[in-house]
DNA sequence: CGCGCTCTTGACGAACATCAAGCTCCGTGG
DNA sequence: CCACGGAGCTTGATGTTCGTCAAGAGCGCG
């Protein structure tokens, strides 16, 4: 990859590079190792699958714009949403590991994504391993969501169950510098949601309609703005704990 | 650490060997930086607490003997659990790298524990790659396990997602060199299993009424026999691709 | 012997799903 | 410019799965 290549590389993968320097230190060197460590770009339309369960990808894929999500569909055809995904994450880091996928990538609107060969990332385990404990940091706050989404499922109201997802995307969004004052662009319909939140579509927007009537949030289109911060955070039971947003030594 | 003290360590990490030998080979090397990198052992009695939320742990936890869960209480004071640990486990790794807990972690019955000091995980990330990948891993299969957990929440009956679970508990043991046959010993109650599934203690006995009367599980104090596996794996949309037991090199 | 823990059962209620229909908005083609 | 169609949102009526409350039975343990 040539200079300039690079150059502009380094700019679109800043929200990575925020989201892993709200946890630590990253250095110059490591920077540049993962922009080496990046190949080609693709793209894909809302509504496309990115990878399929079953499929051995090669690469993993970084997420530079757009939003995607990790799914899998039971029996009788019912989706449930196991992550949301934003600019910055690493939405495939898993398959470098776990090899075969047991879950399926989409994309909600239209993404772009960088690749990242696994013989890249192997080679960035055998000669960094600072980054590479980050890039294992990265996967852990996944699994650090995926516990809190568990709890919200099992134990949290229809009502508090959103409220915390709300929360938790103006947060993520905020750390990789993707949102400011308490508005942000959302762009799943409905279903989706319900998909994501184990429910069913009536029901979602009825939980809408009371987050509206009760003026913690308003949402337009693909548009939220949160109203009430600590009301919304309140009901949703949400505490940012789990997203370990302490810049320190990993 | 002396000869006869690691021989012994040797022998009783066993059940760790074996779920790493699942997925990749282990070399001779590895294991014994594995033995040498132990330290003290801990015990602890059914229902007492591990580790707290909150709490920032100096090392990490590798389960020897006994059951142990991680669980988050909800303001209501109802409890979720995260995850359910079998011997073999290392049931705090997230925290070499996550630094502060998230969620607790709780003995279910009496359970005995490895320590491994953060600083020696960090040196062996230092110097073993391979192993290191191999521990990254090993945190990747808690998050696939979670995730399954989140399909369980969200889209499957409260039956189906019990047989799930019987399922899963059953493959893990088997996997670590636990379980024989399609017997095995599981000490859950019938509220902690309520905990587990999100359910009532009301419903998870009328569920285990069911999975009885329809001959798929027998289930004695804490004695499971799986009566007819393929109806429990049908039941339960119980698919092992989750749990990854593909051996090779990672 | 009595206490506490776990399991069990029945009656009732609440939170959600399902079904069905109509609405709004927006892009597309004639 | 308007008709058309589709996707997403909204609403009402009804049904089901599960929770809650309450009580009792069995059993191990001190």
């Amino acid at each position: 990859m040539n200079g300039t290549a690079a150059d502009e590389l380094y700019g679109v993968l800043q929200p990575f590079f925020n989201k892993l320097e709200a946890r630590d230190a990253l250095s110059e060197e490591e920077k540049r190792a993962l922009v080496a460590a990046a190949r080609q770009e693709l793209k894909f339309s809302g509504g496309d699958d990115i990878v399929r369960e079953g499929e051995r990808p090669q690469r993993s894929m970084l997420l530079v714009s757009g939003f995607a999500i990790r799914y899998r569909v039971v029996a009788q055809g019912q989706r449930q949403i196991l992550a949301i995904h934003i600019p910055g994450d690493f939405i495939d880091l898993q398959s470098f590991l776990l090899k075969e996928m047991d879950h399926s990538l989409a994309a909600v609107n239209g993404v772009r994504i960088y690749t990242y060969p696994h013989e890249n990332l192997a080679r960035l385990t055998e000669s960094y391993s600072h980054l590479t404990r980050l890039l294992w940091l990265h996967t852990l706050l996944d699994a650090a969501s995926q516990r809190e989404w568990i709890v919200g499922l099992g134990r949290l109201s229809a009502v508090s169950r959103t409220a915390h997802l709300i929360c938790e995307m103006y947060v993520r969004l905020k750390t990789n510098g993707l949102a400011d004052a308490l508005t942000f662009s959302f762009p799943m319909t409905q279903a989706a949601l319900a998909d994501a939140l184990g429910l069913s579509t009536v029901h979602v927007n009825r939980v809408l309609q009371e987050l509206r009537q009760r003026n913690l949030v308003s949402w337009e289109g693909t548009q939220i703005e949160v109203l009430d911060w600590d009301g919304l955070r309140h009901l949703g039971e949400f505490d940012d704990r789990y997203l370990h947003l302490v810049r320190e030594p990993r």
